[in-house]
DNA sequence: CGACATTAATTGACGTGTCATCTATCTGCA
DNA sequence: TGCAGATAGATGACACGTCAATTAATGTCG
């Protein structure tokens, strides 16, 4: 009846006595578990500069973009994200004045959004830990298992849409 | 100036320009982009019987460990998630009578956790639409493949903990 | 025994993701 | 012209993850 509270042991028990249903199950949880390793990781380089994840990619996709302005939507559909979502964090980047945001004067309806000069440099100061980071996490990977991870990553998307 | 919203045109005239900066950002976005597609796949099959993919897998947790009960840290253990989130997914749960909870006598810091006979019928019936669509993720994949990638998730994991 | 640290779990606060709904604007066609 | 429908985006409501702080119980060591 006393349950002896010891974490490792317990999840070791289970781990024997139940360790995976299929193949299948299994890599669909280690990639999920991946992912979320992944993201904490990045997320951790960006956060101590006040931005979040996804503040960053949304600061990304507006350098990338330029000097012509995006449309609040097209940042959206370049995020995995839906609108709503996007109109927030925006909200919290003006706040911060690393975006700048403007009511596109020939369709109203659209609001034009660039990337502050005070965005790029929190960009630019940000890109060499993250992309190290990245070499980090493909380092353990051959180039070829790289590219296989790539491949099977993409087979997998294009099979479920 | 005018800015003509076209999505499909802006998006492959950036990936033309811009495909990807290494192979190591391409393998982690797809990483990160199929994991995400996988988690709204399987919560599309689960969230009809209102619950959450997060509440289903405590539900499995909790099957798992069978008559024993379990208290709520070992949840939040095999979880990716921090404690806090798991009370609250055990008081929903529980207002929903797939969870039953006690104050374990003999440790009374502890609440020990049990799946309801509910619960019980709940995952059962929800066993075939997700081992399937398991199966169909997976599908794609020659059996090799499939361990390959569990190898490459695992060795990512490892390189980075 | 008694002060102090540790552990289990909860609560509050905040950021974010998502859905449904709403407003403003534009487009097309009668 | 004018009205129906589509489109861009914002807002409100709610779920979830996460952090910091809190409560309650247990353990420890002088």
């Amino acid at each position: 009846m006393a349950h002896k509270r010891n974490r490792k042991t317990l999840r070791e028990e289970i781990r024997q006595t139940k360790p995976f249903a299929s193949p299948a199950q299994e890599a669909i949880l280690g990639l999920y578990r991946t992912a979320d390793l992944l993201q904490r990781t990045f997320a951790q380089i960006v956060e101590p500069r006040d931005i979040s994840l996804q503040q960053y990619n949304v600061l990304r996709i507006l350098r990338g973009a330029g000097k012509q302005g995006t449309p609040t939507l097209d940042i959206a559909d370049r995020m995995i994200e839906k609108t709503p979502g996007i109109t927030r964090l925006l909200d919290k980047l003006e706040g911060k004045q690393l975006v700048r945001r403007e009511r596109c004067p020939d369709d109203r309806r659209q609001v034009l959004c660039w990337i502050t000069p005070r965005g790029l440099q929190l960009l630019a100061d940000l890109d060499k830990p993250l992309t190290s980071a990245g070499e980090k996490v493909a380092q353990p990977m051959k180039p070829s298992e790289l590219q296989t991870l790539i491949a099977l990553m993409e087979k997998i998307r294009n099979h479920l849409s």
